[in-house]
RNA sequence: GGGCCGCUAGCUCAAUCGGCAGAGCAACUGACUCUUAAUCAGUAGGUUACAGGUUCGAUUCCUGUGCGGCCCA
């Protein structure tokens, strides 16, 4: 039992206070008749000092202020929908004195009728009230609110409980994943669910969290990407599936990273890469259209234009172009000369992944508007179909928002052999310690074996989006419980008692 | 991984050159019938993140640890 502040134990005195003066403690429910929101809708621009006595009205939320003046109060209370005015007296409300218990951050009920104020404000007269459950801690700062990201991030309710516009970044994700999820099942596709818990973590190139199952005495990794498994699906007659899911990736932590995110990924058979790339072009720009009523979005004070068609522009053109190289990037001899020459920093760098650094130094964060940058390289693309037309290059697409990498997509390599032949350099590079690197997939090879059908595929960064979409900063700010270290490692285990 | 910065009352923050740890909000007691950061009078609240060092004396200087923030890779 820890020790409790003296806020604390004052609160739960006037717990012990109510409970004499006849309240429940811990009631099990109340009658909720209406939303602060309804209320204040309904009474909407009304004059200073109406009154509708004929209706009862009950709310219930959490007590933000209370403002005692003897014999009558006002507080604010705040529901799930908005905050609103009540007012209290002793001549109208019942238990009127054992108001004198009740703290700012308890949640209560009240019942009563709405009037406005002399200043106009709409206002709940309460007949009766009860406390639903007391807060034991007093709420943060309400002038200064809590300033401190930490306290956001680890004690997201008290961030919820202050900030409005908190509030309405997380609603708006929440649609966003609706919005998606309406769009392709009117497209379609089937929404399907695959493994977290995998034995390979396969299907892009990043480092997995590992576990342990003990039954089965086998180690597993959490997956790094939804692609190979959903790909088994196309193997298996689904033509279009999607999953919206979390994927996690043991890697650092900056404004674009979070080490679980949520990915959507979609995969439709018998089209390709710039078939995939019209959907998305018409999924993005009609849910702006759809939040925002227009095409534009202020994004850190810049002016995105979402207005389809979107810009395409050549992933190899572009970089020999920003970095003013003359010659063909694809020159990887050359290109490993020039960097080693011009970025030191890069010279351990691994030659097959120094087009993807390069291309992130000199063309990435230019590419504000919302852009497809296409045919991306043989050898950083393992599972992209060749180009049809340009050799080197495969059918894929990355596309950028605001200088982000949201989503990547491909003509998917259904030829087996070939993918067998990727796999077997990724398990080169990976023997020679690039522990990004991952294990040979032989089980998905098998699938591939009897034959995928020819198919476009997608992965869509949610978290990033939703950051586009709420103008947000980092993507802490819209992940509700981000990823901190632990604050106290152990501890619990050292008071354990023996 | 590297650099810089922060951690003081429940919350937001002060504390001069190393010299009695303070304010506002919140809390407590009282006053107050339209307040809204309510107001007024009074009271109480501290292991200065943690561990060590220097010193007559450390919130302050030094070393280390923990957690966080920002920047860089």
């Amino acid at each position: 039992m820890p020790e409790h502040s003296d806020q604390t134990l004052q609160r739960l005195a006037n717990l012990d206070a109510l409970a004499e003066a006849g309240f429940e403690r811990y009631p099990y429910q109340y009658p909720v008749s209406h939303s602060a929101k309804a209320v204040l809708e309904a009474h909407r621009g009304a004059a200073a000092e109406q009154d509708w006595p004929g209706q009862l009205i009950s709310l219930a939320g959490r007590l933000m202020a209370i403002r005692r003046m003897g014999k009558v109060s006002f507080g604010h209370l705040q529901d799930g929908s908005a905050k609103i005015q009540v007012y209290f007296s002793r001549d109208l409300t019942e238990q009127y004195e054992a108001l004198k218990k009740l703290d700012v951050g308890d949640i209560i009920g009240v019942l009563g009728t709405a009037f406005t104020t002399k200043t106009g404000e709409i206002t709940l007269k309460v007949a009766s009230w009860k406390p639903l459950v007391k807060s034991l801690h007093p709420l943060p700062d309400k002038w200064h609110g809590i300033k401190e990201k930490e306290v956001r991030y680890r004690q997201r309710y008290l961030d919820l409980i202050q900030s409005p516009a908190v509030r309405e970044v997380f609603r708006t994700r929440s649609k966003i994943v609706s919005y998606i999820r309406r769009f392709l099942e009117g497209e379609a596709f089937l929404e399907v669910e695959t493994p977290v818990i995998q034995t390979i973590a396969g299907g892009t190139e990043a480092r997995p969290f590992q576990t342990h199952h003990n039954a089965l005495s086998s180690d597993f990794f959490l997956r790094i990407a939804l692609e190979l498994h959903l790909k088994r699906l196309l193997v298996g007659g689904f033509e279009k599936v999607f999953e919206i899911g979390r994927v996690f990736r043991n890697e650092g932590i900056d404004h674009n990273h979070n080490p679980e995110f949520t990915m959507l990924e979609a995969y439709w058979a018998y089209a390709d890469y710039a078939q995939m790339a019209e959907l998305v072009e018409r999924m993005v720009s009609s849910m702006v259209k759809e939040f925002t009523g227009g095409y534009h979005i202020n994004f850190q004070g810049r002016d995105i234009d979402f207005n389809p068609p979107f810009k395409r522009i050549d992933y190899t053109e572009s970089l020999r172009a920003k970095a003013a190289l003359d010659f063909d990037p694809l020159e990887v001899e050359r290109l490993r000369l020039w960097s080693d020459a011009k970025h030191p920093e890069f010279k351990d760098v691994p030659t097959y992944k120094l087009l993807d650094k390069l291309f992130g130094v000199y063309v990435e964060p230019d590419l504000i508007q919302p852009t497809f940058v296409l045919d991306f390289p043989l050898a950083i693309s393992p599972l992209a179909k060749k180009h049809r037309g340009k050799p080197g290059l495969t059918e894929r697409w990355d596309f950028f928002i605001a200088g982000m990498e949201i989503a990547p997509a491909y003509s998917e390599l259904n030829d087996a052999l070939d993918q067998r032949e990727r796999f077997e350099e990724q398990v080169r590079r990976r023997a020679a310690g690039d522990a990004e690197e991952p294990e040979q997939d032989e089980d998905f090879l098998t699938a591939l074996e009897y034959g995928m059908p020819p198919a476009a595929g997608l992965g869509f960064g949610i978290d990033r989006f939703t950051m586009i979409l709420t103008n947000q900063e980092s993507i802490r700010d819209v992940i509700l419980f981000p990823l901190l270290k632990p604050r106290k490692p152990g501890q619990e285990e050292a008071e354990e008692p023996c």
